[in-house]
DNA sequence: CAGTGGTCTAGACCACTGG
DNA sequence: CAGTGGTCTAGACCACTGC
């Protein structure tokens, strides 16, 4: 916790950008901008791990050699993305999906009546789950060559003991190697919290496509509704610290009883 | 520009709550947040109209009586929920919709191919525009009475000569006294930013609620879609600046060539 | 060039947490 | 009580804009 020496050279962090080769745009890069990618290798590289915190502000000033306020924009600036949190009196700590209160940090489906995502935690049933090579398509999605090991996950999702959700996920082959339908089922938990855990990969954003569809008739099957009955699709890819794809997950939800809430601002 | 007496007296604003009536609790409120609330009074009361620039810095630091660094916490926060827009070197500007590259800043309908909701500008359409009497739904959700006069709009937004989105949308009759079906044609620009310039209501953050659903007869032809087409039913609340609703808004999107984009972070 | 927002510092003090 | 994050200040200087 008390690590004194950085991993800096001394003071190579000048308030100017050091760029030695001169190129076309200098890129004014302010020093908090600086120590934020200095804060965010110590997280990519698992220095400091989900849950855990991270040093004081006085701390890091020390080690990085610039005021407190300097780290403290830089802070900021994670802290709105969520990457790290903050809690007066206790410290700064690295955010994780393991937590009560943000759990389902990235599921928008929300019941029509009574605010809470608490009908009770959501009942899982893997339905599928296989390794196979990667088609284009998914290869695609995941910044991967076609033809590459991923793994194939199809899971149900119930709440109130209605089937709600049919989700397909592909996760890249190699950082979740050992990753099976059992650890799957033995574990209780949000899904991104055992990636995080189990394989060391925190996903920090997502980006969701979404449509109006019809489900083919397996699917319609698997979530007890007619042909007929319009399901919301909802696609997304989820990111981890390098803006790293890791993965892509395709969602159906059914919306008789629960919808997609959204803010904009 | 520089008038400098302040609105406020004389130092009211102690670094404590000068809560007089000791209640439960005291609620301790830094100076920045009394300052945010003494701006966000200023926009509301249409003392800086949207477009316009604020004072400097220095200046609000003056009249407040207080640091720079104070007020500028207090604009990073409303700069950080776009009601405030910062340009280096220019001043800080009230946000407003009436601009060319934050066009359509609640809309989230994508185009699948080709980034840019840039292909070319909708074409609008007013199936509709009447005065009634507001259900109680629609009562409930602007915070009215049941039976209180609200303005009631039918429209249809096409791309590329293709009906997409088909809106039905209400207003409360009392502030947008006035709006008609002539004024909305003849308005070239996007419907929020009409709102702030003719009738002074700016919106500043709306809430989604996203199912998917069949269209009924009526919808599928306007649509001119099939009564079997899914659709993307999107129910929109937005506010004004006391979290006051101002608007509902119900769409039906067509997503067999586009999609609604979310991040989730 | 003056005026604006943006960065950085150093220091004082406050609020909150936990031992 | 010591340690942490949170607030506030005063002052210096930088980057950007427009005249």
């Amino acid at each position: 916790m008390n690590n004194s020496s950085s991993a800096l050279a001394d003071s190579s962090l000048g308030a100017m950008d050091g760029a030695g080769a001169g190129s076309a745009a200098p890129a004014f890069s302010p020093l908090y901008q600086q120590i934020k990618g200095l804060i965010l290798q110590s997280l990519q590289s698992g220095d400091w791990k989900p849950g855990e915190s991270i040093p004081s502000e006085m701390d890091l000033a020390a080690r990085y050699r610039v005021s407190q306020g300097t780290v403290r924009k830089a802070i900021d600036e994670l802290a709105a993305q969520h990457l790290l949190v903050r809690r007066q009196g206790k410290g700064t700590f690295v955010a994780t999906h393991a937590e009560q209160h943000v759990q389902y940090r990235f599921l928008r489906l929300m019941p029509d009546l009574g605010n809470l995502q608490q009908e009770g935690p959501a009942e899982r049933d893997i339905v599928d789950c296989k390794r196979l090579r990667a088609p284009a398509e998914i290869a695609r999605a995941l910044a991967l060559r076609s033809g590459d090991s991923v793994l194939q996950v199809r899971r149900i999702l119930s709440f109130a003991g209605r089937p709600t959700i049919l989700e397909d996920l592909w996760l890249p082959g190699t950082p979740f190697k050992g990753l099976t339908a059992e650890r799957l089922s033995g574990y209780h938990g949000p899904m991104y919290a055992l990636f995080e855990t189990e394989f060391g990969v925190r996903m920090v954003r997502a980006e969701e496509k979404i449509r109006a569809v019809l489900p083919d008739a397996t699917q319609a099957s698997l979530l007890k509704v007619g042909r007929g009955t319009p399901l919301l699709s909802v696609e997304r890819v989820a990111f981890t610290y390098n803006d790293l794809p890791m993965e892509l997950r395709r969602g159906l939800y059914l919306t008789d009883t629960h919808h997609y809430r959204n803010v904009l601002s």
